[in-house]
DNA sequence: AACAGCCACAACCGCCTTAGT
DNA sequence: GACTAAGGCGGTTGTGGCTGT
């Protein structure tokens, strides 16, 4: 494919923050064309934006049912340990915690996480309850996911249902509770079938 | 009060994937 | 099947605010 110029900032592009403005022409249009056709959209509400800065903008900050900020000891366990099972997949976890987008969570690890994770494997003599708690569960996230010989991850639940988000389980954690449970190791009989 | 360094987060960039023709 | 445009994702950067000196 020919290289493309599909980033923001070119073509005398407006960057940078965006207005409130900007923000309440952007939702405007959404509501009129529906979150779709980016680069339409981008055109259509008059904004001198790319249709990618407008969709990130859309998605991180002016969607509905978007959570902003204090992440809750609850959530930021379950970023620790979806990341530990998934790795930087920011959207697949997001898809996880109902209101965070993947932008918030990358930040969030990067600035708070990632130096917690780091401090841990260094000390990790010096684990405190919770920690120890979190291995446990880490323990029984790994028994359901495992790394085969060419490297891939082999998983032995239903991935779909996993990261199936339309079902009433994804309010709230009880979804969390169906997989994670400390105590629940699945049974390998029944979890091949999956 | 002024400055420097650090931190958190919003936004951009570039690559990859998907959809349409 | 090949090509192109658009969408999606993860990595990275820029900058404003906070804190320490």
């Amino acid at each position: 494919m020919a290289p493309r110029n599909d980033g923001a900032g070119k073509r005398g592009m407006n960057r940078g923050a965006w207005t409130s403005e900007e923000d309440r022409k952007l939702a405007q249009c959404i509501q009129t064309h529906g979150a779709k056709k980016w680069k339409a959209l981008a055109l259509k509400s008059g904004l001198n934006r790319c249709g990618k800065s407008c969709r990130l903008r859309w998605l991180n900050y002016l969607r509905p049912n978007i959570k902003r900020g204090n992440i809750s000891d609850e959530e930021e366990d379950l970023i620790l340990r979806l990341h530990k099972l998934l790795g930087n997949r920011w959207s697949l976890i997001a898809g996880r915690l109902p209101g965070r987008t993947d932008n918030e969570i990358k930040n969030y690890w990067n600035s708070h996480l990632c130096k917690k994770v780091n401090q841990k494997e260094e000390k990790p003599e010096s684990s405190t309850t919770q920690e120890i708690i979190g291995q446990n569960e880490n323990a029984t996230l790994e028994k359901e996911v495992a790394v085969n010989e060419s490297g891939n991850i082999d998983v032995n639940f239903d991935v779909d249902e996993f990261f199936n988000f339309s079902s009433e389980e994804t309010n709230g954690f009880d979804w969390l509770n169906k997989y994670l449970e400390l105590d629940h190791i699945p049974d390998p009989e029944t979890t091949k079938n999956l």
